[in-house]
DNA sequence: GCGGTGGGTTTGATCGTTCAAACCCTGCGA
DNA sequence: TCGCAGGGTTTGAACGATCAAACCCACCGC
């Protein structure tokens, strides 16, 4: 492979001094305009690209975000951190940074490996996805001065409302509600709510987005909410089951769910119960709910993975902000969810509009 | 944030030169024994890791694969590449190697994109995804002499036996063949092929092995082995009424299909019918299979990115090898997918066991 | 006694860039 | 005329590692 021209090269080439060159590429109000299009004009006639490595070396910013790929594709909802590293990628890259993946075993191992690359100054920073009540790696970024953002709200514990933790997350009340409102808004009244066991701080939000938009509308005690509950572990065929029992009993005329996979169970038993017309409304956006047609509340991930850069980087900056450059007020936001409406939700069978959020 | 020790700070402290620190780390039989523990004691202690953008700059290796995040998650399958990238991080990380991602919107851009991390130095080498009849980047990568290797066969080019083009690809063939033989063995005579329109490459080849398998054990002529394949787009519901038109026929008494989501509508349209014990095997081994109980054909993402990583590197190598390191024997793969029995295609409903690659 | 060998270690140069400071020039006011 | 400001450019040093060659020294054979 022949040797690729350097800022020396290009230098000569244009007869300026190396500083120019960079000048040009990092700072060019500062270059007089005249020099600044012949540098300009050398760089691309030698193809120059400089060397990420020296670059990196010299002024000790990597330019590069981590984020661990999980290997928990957990039931087919999976799929939306996929969604989410395709988008932060994208985003990463308008604002001149990379993404770097990297995989653990366990917990420790995880911060083993992100001691590595904080060690090796191969990341300015990272995103931590799938927290959870007691996640050490929040402890242990803080304390390391790493900055990092994660996706998911740390739920209940200290540094919630600090600014030492950025974090976004979905709003999963706002989607349920929304979607719960789409119903009522097409005559429905006994809608019933599809959700995971109690106690979970993500199910307990969104199953929150129902009961608002339940009580807004109709009069009902929390008993009778209770009632129109069913909750279910994340599973297809559980939720199937489930729902098979519930459908005789003719106590609810559509259902809210909790995610795309418990709906996808409750569709199945609809389904088989030959009971066309019954509104089905998940949540994730999956692209098997897609393909199956089904309504759900889409996480909008590009809109996800955009904030969290904001909050790594702010609003405009080409940077990593360390965490005490960031004020409380930017330190947090949740992203409004979006409903996709398909044929699972209308009573009568239309196919869906063709532009769509949710994939091609 | 404090400054990190250098290889001059571990030097000073175990009073050896830097050179020797940097033996320890890259050629460490080459430094005596006593010295070695006592550098190593140090580096320890100091907690000591090497700056990676120093060292890449002066050994220009990046130790870095690059790889696209595909946009389009195609159906329910888009996931397939998710478990490859998954996987293919960790086996890298096994041999020292990192992953990076980029995206880019077109082919164009992609080449762009790969030129620009090919000047930067940023990675050794690029690996490729869904590979197409007359891909551009192929003749451009050999062309570039940037290391490469596709996870897909180059179907049909010219570079398909050459070493300048390393490849893997999963045996599409032998998947269906073993699906197919598992029903012949369940005593199942009627078995049809669900697939995509004739013409696609992959389609093809793995409806060769339900041919294949249907030849070996029965009497069928090219006529006969038409009649029992359906053929539709890759979708679930196009999938869905295509099958609830054959069911009523009684043609066939199974369905092996190309892919899980034409398998996931036929499995709809099964369980409408009310045709329970109606078998119906997959392709792909998503998350979705695993979900609703579909047996289906493993990809083994694990051992193509193992694969991948030897084509790359040879079996033992901690490098990226060029291409004129490459021998012809040595430079393409096919991985045996593996089948996975579930519920589906059991005559009785019985739960597959605990272990299984398909997931948790 | 002297040259050769080879394991183990050190030394100086180098990778390609940016930082910090110095430099050069022109214009302007005192 | 001189000093000074300041825009534009150049120069030398530094970032932290590895490469290539030199070095040291104990040992061996003749």
């Amino acid at each position: 492979m022949a040797r690729f021209p350097t800022i020396e090269d290009v230098a000569r080439e244009a007869s300026v001094s190396r500083q120019t060159v960079s000048n040009v590429l990092n700072a060019p109000d500062i270059v007089r305009e005249e020099t600044r299009e012949r540098v300009r004009d050398v760089i691309d006639r030698l193809g120059y690209h400089p060397h990420a490595s020296a670059r990196r070396l010299r002024s000790q910013y990597s330019s590069t975000i981590a984020i661990r790929m999980d290997p928990i594709t957990n039931g087919i909802s999976g799929s939306i951190l996929d969604r989410f590293l395709h988008d932060l990628t994208a985003r990463a890259a308008e604002r001149g940074m990379r993404v770097l993946l990297f995989t653990a075993t366990d917990p420790a191992d995880e911060l083993a490996q992100l001691r590595a690359l904080r060690d090796g100054a191969d990341v300015d920073a990272v995103v931590i996805t799938s927290t959870y009540y007691g996640d050490p790696r929040i402890p242990w970024l803080i304390d390391a001065g790493m900055p990092f953002v994660s996706f998911g709200r740390p739920w209940g514990e200290e540094h919630a409302e600090s600014p030492d933790h950025r974090w976004v997350d979905v709003d999963g009340f706002a989607g349920v509600l929304d979607a719960t409102r789409h119903l009522i808004g097409r005559g429905i009244r006994r809608i019933g709510f599809l959700g995971w066991p109690a106690g979970s701080a993500t199910g307990d939000d969104r199953r929150r987005g129902w009961t608002t938009a339940m009580r807004e509308q109709f009069d009902l005690t929390d008993h009778e909410l209770e009632l129109l509950t069913v909750r279910v572990e994340e599973s297809v065929p559980g939720a199937r089951m489930a729902v098979e029992k519930l459908l005789p009993l003719r106590l609810v005329d559509a259902l809210v769910c909790v995610s795309d996979s418990v709906a996808l169970g409750a569709m199945m038993a609809v389904t088989e119960a030959g009971r066309r017309g019954f509104p089905v409304i998940g949540f994730d956006n999956t692209p098997v709910a897609k393909a199956v047609g089904l309504s759900s509340v889409d996480q909008r991930t590009d809109e996800i993975a955009a904030t969290a850069l904001d909050l790594l980087m702010g609003e405009q900056g080409h940077r990593v902000l360390t965490a005490d450059e960031v004020t409380e007020r930017s330190a947090h936001r949740l992203v409004a969810p979006k409903l996709i409406v398909r044929r699972s939700s209308h009573l009568t069978v239309v196919e869906e509009a063709g532009s769509d959020p949710g994939g091609n």
